[in-house]
Order: C-alpha cells, then sequence, then structure tokens
RNA sequence: GCGCCUGUAGCUCAGUGGAUAGAGCGGCGGAUUUCUAAUCCGCGGGUCGCUGGUUCGAUUCCAGCCAGGCGCGCCA
C-alpha cells in the first residue's frame, strides 16, 4: 500500500522524469511557481519530443508554451533554461532518478537535451527488469473499477469477422487497462433468445433427425449454424413459391413485400408458434433451446479460448429480456415519458436535440419491449451486480445512435452512474470490391474458426517453406497458430478503432514488415542467442534476474457458461503460450528467458552500450509507460501495436550493427545481452497486452 | 433532411497546435554464405479532400463545402 502511494510515473518513465527535472528547474530559474507558470493546468507544457534528427539531442522540450506566463521570446527562453536545467540534471543523476546529460542545448526555441548513452542504458535496461513496477507488469491499483462488455455474440451461428475484430479489441483493452492497474471486470451479454434462434430450433426439427454435434463431427456452433442457414435457404424456396403462386417475380421484390411474403410461409407460422412456446415455458421447447444453447456454448468455448478471450460473467438476454420494463413504467409515473393513444410508450426528445435524437419507443401498444428497454434494464442490473466507476460497451459503431439514446435515457431516469458509460465504437469490417459487410444473413461472412485455421496453415506452411521452427520439440500446430493469430491481431489492432477495415480473405494477411510476426520473430532471435550465451557459458543462469513472468491479462473468468457451470478442465488451447516454442525443461534455460526478463539491474556493464543504435533502442524502451499509459487513457491498444513494430524496427537495427555473441569483449557482450533482454522483456509484455504470444523459437 | 465517423505517398495506414509530415507494402538497387534473411541499408514517391477563420505558427482547433461509410419512433 504504502509502496502503491510513494510509487510515481516518473519512477520508471523517462519522459515523466525529464519532465519533472525541467520544470523543478524552470521554477527554480524563473522564481515562479509551476502554477503560475501553467504547468498545474497544462503538464503536458513540458512533454519532451523528439527532434527531427538524432544528432539534435535525444528529447527536445518546446519553449513556445512558456513564452506567454514569462513574456519572454521562446528562443531565449530556452537558451537561459541551459544552465539550470545542467544542474538540476546534475543533481538528479548523482541521486540515481535521471541518467546524466552530456549536452543540453537551445536550438531556436527549443532545449533539446542529449543523455550519456551509458547512464541512458543503465536506467533504463535497469527498470525494464527491476522497476517498481518493471516495464508492463501491472501498475498499482487505481481503486477504480471498470466493466467492459465485449463479444455479446447470437446463439444461432458461429463467430465472424466481426466478432474477431470485437474481440481482439475488448480482450487487449482489458489487459491494457488492467496494466494501469485498474480492477477489469469483462463481461459477455449472449443474444440467447429470439426469433433467429427460433429459426435454427424449426430448423433442428425439422431436419435435425436427432443428430448432435458428436454424431455430425462439427463444431458445437457451427453445427447449430449449419441449421439457421439451412433455414434460410428453405425459407426463401418457400417464399419464392409464393411470389409465383400470386404472379410475382421472386426475383425482382423490394424487401418490404419479400418480408410480407416470408411471414405467410409454413415455416415462418412454425417459427411463431416455437417462440410463442419458448415465451410460455412450453418444457419440451425449452430442453431443445437449452440442447442446442449449450452445443453453441461449447463451441464458443473452444473459438474463445484460442483468441485469448474469458469473461468474468455472462449475461443472458432470456434473462435480462424482461427487465428495464419497471424502469419505463417508473418514468411515465414520474412525467418522464408518454404513452400514446393505442398504449404504446415513448421517450420525447425536443426538436434540434443536442444530439439530433428523436422520439423513442420504449413499449410497444401490446406492452412488450423492445431493445432499448431491455438494455436499459441490463445496464442498471450491471451496476447493481458491480457498482463499477466506469462501464463500457465495446460494440460496432452502426449502433452508436443506440447507445446515445440509451445514456441519455438513463440519464433522464435519474440515475448518477449513466455519466460513466462509454460506447467504444469500432468501424465495419468490410469485404473488398463491393462484397458488403460481414452479415451472417447473407452466408458470406468470414468464419472465426475458418479465419484462424486458415491464418494458422499460412504461418505453417511459411514456416516449413522457409526452414524456420526446425528444432526438436517444437509444437508446430501450437506456433503456427500463435504466428497466425499475432499476424491478424496486430493487422487489426494497428488501426484506429473508429475506422472501417478492409479485409480481403483472400490475400489474408502479411507476415512481413509492419507485422505481428516481424515483431514476435524479434523476441524469437533475443530468446536464442540467450540460448546461445547460456549454453556457451557465456553468461550464468544465476545471473538471471526472476521476477513473476509478465502473463496476458486472463480475464479472471471461464471460457463460457458451459465450463462455469460444469467446472470443466481448461480448454485444449489455453497452455499454447507455454507450447509455442521451448525446447527446453522448466528448468532449463528457455524457462529462465520465459520467466526472467533482464540481468541484474544496476550491472555496470550496462554502460558501455555506446554505439548510436544502442541508444537509439534505448530510448525507443523508455516510451513504453507512456504508450501504455496513452492506451489505458485513451481506450485504444493502436498506440502500443505501433510501438512495438517501432521498438521491433529499432531492434533490428540493432542487430544488425551491434553483434552480441561476438562482441569485441565479454563486458560488451554482457552488456549487448542485457539490452538484448529488456527488449525481449518489453516486447514480450507488450505482446501480451495485444493478446498475442510472443512463441521462444520461430 | 438530420446525426455520427472517415478523407495524409500508387496501396494499407501511423502521426502532431510548432523544428525538413512518417512507416509498411509495391517498384528499383544493394548487404563480410547470418547471434534464425519472417532481417537490414539506399533510391524514388505528398497542394496532409477543398475553402475560409482563430493563432506568432494549422495537416492538427473552429465553420462551411465536397466525397465515402454508418445510422435516424415499434429488428436486435
Amino acid at each position: 500500500m504504502n509502496d502503491a502511494h510513494s510509487l510515481r510515473p516518473s519512477d520508471i518513465d523517462l519522459h515523466q522524469a525529464v519532465r519533472e527535472a525541467v520544470a523543478a528547474a524552470l521554477v527554480a530559474w524563473s522564481g515562479r511557481s509551476a502554477d503560475e507558470l501553467g504547468l498545474g493546468a497544462h503538464p503536458e507544457l513540458l512533454a519532451p519530443g523528439r527532434p527531427p534528427r538524432p544528432e539534435m539531442g535525444d528529447l527536445g522540450i518546446s519553449c513556445f508554451g512558456l513564452a506567454k506566463p514569462l513574456r519572454r521570446a521562446p528562443a531565449e527562453i530556452a537558451g537561459e533554461l541551459v544552465g539550470p536545467v545542467e544542474t538540476e540534471f546534475a543533481r538528479r543523476a548523482a541521486a540515481g532518478t535521471l541518467p546524466g546529460l552530456e549536452r543540453a542545448a537551445a536550438i531556436g526555441p527549443y532545449l533539446n537535451l542529449s543523455f550519456r548513452a551509458g547512464e541512458l542504458a543503465e536506467w533504463v535496461t535497469s527498470r525494464v527488469a527491476c522497476g517498481s513496477p518493471p516495464y508492463g507488469a501491472p501498475l498499482p491499483p487505481t481503486g477504480r473499477r471498470i466493466l467492459v462488455e465485449y463479444s455479446a455474440p447470437n446463439t444461432n451461428k458461429p463467430l465472424h469477422l466481426g466478432h474477431v475484430r470485437n474481440n481482439i479489441l475488448g480482450s487487449s483493452l482489458c489487459a491494457i487497462l488492467a496494466a494501469a492497474g485498474e480492477e477489469v471486470i469483462p463481461v459477455n451479454l449472449v443474444n440467447d433468445r429470439g426469433v433467429h434462434i427460433a429459426k435454427s430450433m424449426v430448423a433442428y426439427r425439422i431436419w435435425g433427425q436427432g443428430a448432435t454435434p458428436e454424431s455430425a463431427g462439427r463444431k458445437g456452433d457451427h453445427f447449430v449454424g449449419d441449421f439457421y442457414v439451412r433455414f434460410g435457404r428453405e425459407l426463401k424456396a418457400q417464399a419464392d413459391a409464393l411470389a409465383r403462386e400470386r404472379g410475382l417475380d421472386p426475383e425482382s421484390l423490394d424487401e418490404e413485400t419479400r418480408r410480407a411474403i416470408e411471414e405467410r410461409t409454413a415455416l415462418m407460422a412454425e417459427t411463431r408458434r416455437c417462440l410463442l412456446s419458448w415465451e410460455e415455458g412450453d418444457a419440451e421447447t425449452i430442453a431443445l433451446w437449452r440442447r442446442m444453447n449449450d452445443w453453441v456454448y461449447a463451441g464458443f468455448d473452444e473459438t474463445y479460448a484460442r483468441l485469448g478471450c474469458a469473461f468474468r460473467k455472462w449475461y443472458f438476454e432470456s434473462e435480462t429480456y424482461r427487465l428495464g420494463k419497471a424502469l419505463v413504467e417508473e418514468g411515465l409515473a414520474g412525467g418522464l415519458f408518454r404513452r400514446d393513444p393505442d398504449g404504446s410508450i415513448w421517450a420525447p426528445f425536443e426538436e434540434g436535440d443536442r444530439d439530433g435524437l428523436k422520439d423513442k419507443l420504449l413499449l410497444r401498444s401490446d406492452g412488450t419491449s423492445v431493445y432499448i428497454t431491455q438494455d436499459l434494464g441490463t445496464t442498471a442490473l450491471k451496476f447493481d451486480d458491480f457498482a463499477m466507476d466506469r462501464a463500457i460497451f465495446v460494440v460496432a459503431s452502426e449502433q452508436a445512435h443506440h447507445f446515445r439514446l440509451l445514456f441519455r435515457l438513463l440519464e433522464r431516469l435519474g440515475f448518477p452512474w449513466a455519466r460513466r458509460c462509454h460506447h467504444l465504437a469500432y468501424g465495419l469490417v468490410e469485404l473488398p470490391h463491393g462484397m458488403g459487410k460481414l452479415k451472417s444473413r447473407e452466408g458470406r461472412a468470414v468464419d472465426a474458426d475458418d479465419l484462424l485455421d486458415e491464418l494458422a496453415a499460412l504461418a505453417r506452411r511459411k514456416a516449413v517453406d522457409g526452414g524456420f521452427a526446425t528444432s526438436a520439440g517444437v509444437d508446430l500446430d501450437a506456433l503456427a497458430d500463435a504466428i497466425g493469430q499475432g499476424a491478424l491481431k496486430m493487422y487489426l489492432l494497428q488501426v484506429g478503432a473508429e475506422k472501417n477495415i478492409v479485409f480481403d480473405p483472400d490475400a489474408t494477411i502479411e507476415f512481413e514488415g509492419d507485422t505481428g510476426p516481424a515483431v514476435q520473430y524479434s523476441h524469437a532471435r533475443i530468446c536464442s542467442i540467450l540460448r546461445k550465451a547460456l549454453a556457451e557459458g557465456r553468461v550464468a543462469l544465476d545471473e538471471l534476474q526472476t521476477f513473476p513472468p509478465p502473463e496476458p491479462f486472463a480475464g479472471l473468468g471461464t471460457g463460457s457458461p458451459v465450463s462455469a457451470s460444469a467446472g470443466g478442465p481448461p480448454p485444449a488451447r489455453a497452455a499454447a503460450a507455454s507450447a509455442s516454442g521451448g525446447t527446453d525443461g522448466a528448468a532449463g534455460p528457455a524457462e529462465a528467458i520465459r520467466s526472467a526478463a533482464g540481468l541484474r539491474p544496476g550491472r555496470a556493464e550496462a554502460r558501455l552500450l555506446s554505439d548510436p543504435h544502442e541508444k537509439a533502442l534505448c530510448l525507443e524502451l523508455a516510451r513504453f509507460p507512456g504508450v501504455t499509459a496513452a492506451a489505458a487513457a485513451q481506450l485504444n491498444p493502436a498506440p502500443l501495436a505501433t510501438y512495438l513494430l517501432d521498438l521491433t524496427k529499432g531492434y533490428a537495427r540493432f542487430y544488425h550493427h551491434c553483434p552480441v555473441l561476438r562482441a569485441e569483449s565479454e563486458e560488451r557482450l554482457r552488456a549487448r545481452l542485457h539490452l538484448c533482454l529488456a527488449v525481449a522483456a518489453t516486447l514480450r509484455r507488450g505482446l501480451g497486452l495485444l493478446g498475442i504470444e510472443a512463441p521462444d523459437a520461430m
């Protein structure tokens, strides 16, 4: 607890430490308080940036913002600040809280700082491994609790590409927030009732002939999805026939007419009967519904485990769809809503509402609820369950309007937490060439499992063709899946959530350049170097500093309600991370690489790191705490994804210019090993926050 | 008609109220037969959609316009 309070970001974050030091120097020099200078209100005023050319300095501070409070020209301020900054940095370097300065210089209105390379390397690498906390490990608890709802599948069909983006975004966000010290509660809200489920059930009754996923040898969610697709096909046939009976051309019906005709088919009549008997609690119908949903959950379980998604709690629409009615009645009684002559209840919005909202139906004339009614109730239920400080809904941007309405209505109903709700919208995943968006109803969706399989197969082929992963004991299947997912996740997370993505299933995903596998590859090569160093006795195992390994955020939960209630064995692929590369036993060097990420802190060898590539790499490492903090603050994994690609490029340059095992001296070898380990640890932890595995060998 | 999102290199995308706007892919030319070449180095490539405003300074903020996407009272 005390540690949590005494820890400041500047203890591990170089940029923060620099900002604080410059602020102190500025206060001392100007004789004004930080508040007078506007630093309290705008701490980013002194945020260090990167000068355009490396020879100008490692970090630069723009003095434009100081011109006004100091009533001096920016270039003058920069010039006069050089001395005080040097003094302050010298003091802090002596205390070990900052690396020493090699040079401080004003270039125009910029105050540019260069560190002594060795001290920078020592400062950064020791904090990566042994900072409190080390890079990527969870920061001390903020005391805040954040609920993140994501995935939200339907139980009539398997997950598709749209869910993949949602799941990857949602699970990564959970990991990033947890690393920032937030208590994260990942939840799933399953749409397990309604017409679409009834359609699958009707189709199964007619054509299923008592088959099961086991008897059919089909994954449960696909098994059920097949019946949903079959229903759609048969429905179209029946509707076409009906249309022809009436002398209409089935191919040229407008949507409204088609729907009207579909409603008159025998299949839809059966579907309505099914829905009704479900609502009445008919035992046979409920039993079938349970059975089919359990099949689906078993299938989801596998896919979630494979993707690394887990939930602390599952909400089911079958249990929550009646909620919200009472809130609407309450609002009506309180005069917030109005009842129309037909009995329907509405939330009125003024003409010219600030969000452009129009009157919204809350209860139909027959008293049944609509989508938003149940969401009102479900959201209230979530706050009752967890009393969280924030609720984040990871849902496609198509529903932005729905969530604006939802939050406004909750606010109107007087819930103080309504303002703490946030819709994290993400763009569509579109197919190229006007193939349209990925809706399963159109039967053209890219299936999630197929996609993962295809990527794994592609990665496997590349590994085999390229002569990779040849060492004995490598689980090629697990490795290929880790790489395929690495490619997919980095591809999706690199792009801002708000943007639509064009996804070409044929082109799939690249493995070279700015890609996940490139990052994984760098990590694997570092592991390889360390393995060799250990094997050759260049460095001893007891020189490794161990601390709890940086596991990806596990979500504190279970894969699915099925395994939750059954308390079953962990999903088959849950151990993929540890199966994906190590060639040694648990106590061997590979295990040390996994669990240990750095040499002991403060080793003098780090001071030998003076090559420009080494320095550049250290500067890149130093950005990590700030980047993860920004990702958490913005609820956006993208900055972290691009950072890891940058770090990878920095490492690759170092790798090609600075031999490690063939360094000119043993001291230098150790120093470079130290740096490599710091990079590997940072890559590993960063990848973990994106839900990407870091195999030890590729 | 209204609301929200997007518009940056041939393509896919980063980025920022400030220094000469970056990366990957694609193209071209290179790298002591490697600590794993899924790598590295070099070259070429830009009216940051258009117009105006705020500012010492705008690709970034504001307004209008253009183009594309998504949505807008009984689907979820």
